[in-house]
DNA sequence: ATGGCTTTTTATAAAAGA
């Protein structure tokens, strides 16, 4: 069983590429983010028409997170508990956090599919150092990992999977010295991330990954040619979903050409449970 | 050079991204 994250960047500018990315590298549970769509504007048929299951949540033309897949889609949960909220008298809980339940059956070769409890995220950017998005972001992160604990201790393997805009190693920025005043590297943000990882989550995708491997470039600068991208979109594991992992990738190849997003697809891959691994 | 790119909107300038 296959299944993949994606920061989309527009779901609508880009549901072609979502499509072949599905079909090239056979996913079968995809989590989007920042789809960047109103629900009643959502592009469903076209997961209809590929076979995939799909949920979504998006309020207006900022954030947006959708599950779609091929295995079974359950138990759809928007937004998670206490999710803060951004805004300044009435918080708006934004569309940055889907929950589903997807898998649990048996394929048609009678080989079984892994039951997995997965959410798609998007993690609020944070802007500036000192910025109140920057609070929002923290304690957004912080309030995840309060309850990651307890999801992960739960029967069926869980994984959070998305964009949490943070790099947690000095070597998931292109060059250290360059982030210096910036976001996404700095110690509160490292140890908000670190909360997840105290709470019993690894991350599946690094130890399958070069040091140097990316999953964004921005847009300016020839970022991406010149190889200076930042690895800010994980998969985060529960003991029990680390082990069905045997494998993992950063599809590369979906950050060129025209009309890419800035984000690549995370790419894991799992091994079938006890029941039956799949060939 | 207070930007350089890309997407959205009941647009056509501003916000957001990271």
């Amino acid at each position: 069983m296959r299944i993949a994250t994606w920061n989309v960047n527009s779901l609508r500018a880009r549901i072609d590429r979502v499509a072949d990315f599905l079909k090239r590298h056979d996913v079968d549970v995809l989590a989007l983010q920042e789809t960047k769509v109103k629900d009643d504007k959502f592009p469903r048929e076209r997961f209809d028409e590929l076979g995939y299951e799909i949920a979504f949540h998006g309020l207006n033309q900022w954030n947006g997170v959708a599950i779609a897949s091929r295995v079974g889609l359950q138990d759809v949960t928007v937004a998670f508990p206490e999710q803060p909220g951004w805004g300044d008298d009435e918080p708006v809980v934004e569309a940055r956090a889907l929950g589903a339940t997807v898998g649990g059956g048996t394929r048609e070769d009678g080989t079984a599919v892994p039951r997995v409890r997965l959410w798609s995220l998007y993690v609020p950017n944070g802007r500036e150092i000192g910025h109140p998005h920057m609070d929002y972001k923290l304690r957004w992160l912080h309030t995840l990992a309060g309850h990651a604990g307890q999801w992960a201790a739960e029967e069926t393997p869980l994984v959070l999977m998305g964009d949490f805009n943070v790099a947690p190693l000095d070597t998931d920025v292109w060059d250290i010295a360059a982030f210096e005043g910036l976001t996404h590297v700095t110690p509160p943000e490292r140890e908000a991330f670190g909360a997840l990882e105290q709470a019993g989550l690894v991350d599946v995708v690094r130890p399958h990954t070069e040091t140097d491997t990316y999953t964004y470039w921005d847009y300016q600068q020839l970022r991406f040619p010149k190889r200076q991208g930042m690895r800010i979109d994980f998969a985060l594991g529960s003991p029990s979903f680390a082990e069905l992992v045997t494998g993992a990738f950063v599809d590369r190849e979906e950050r060129k050409g025209k009309g890419a997003s800035d984000h690549a697809p995370v790419v894991v891959e799992l091994g079938g449970s006890e029941a039956g691994t799949r060939a």
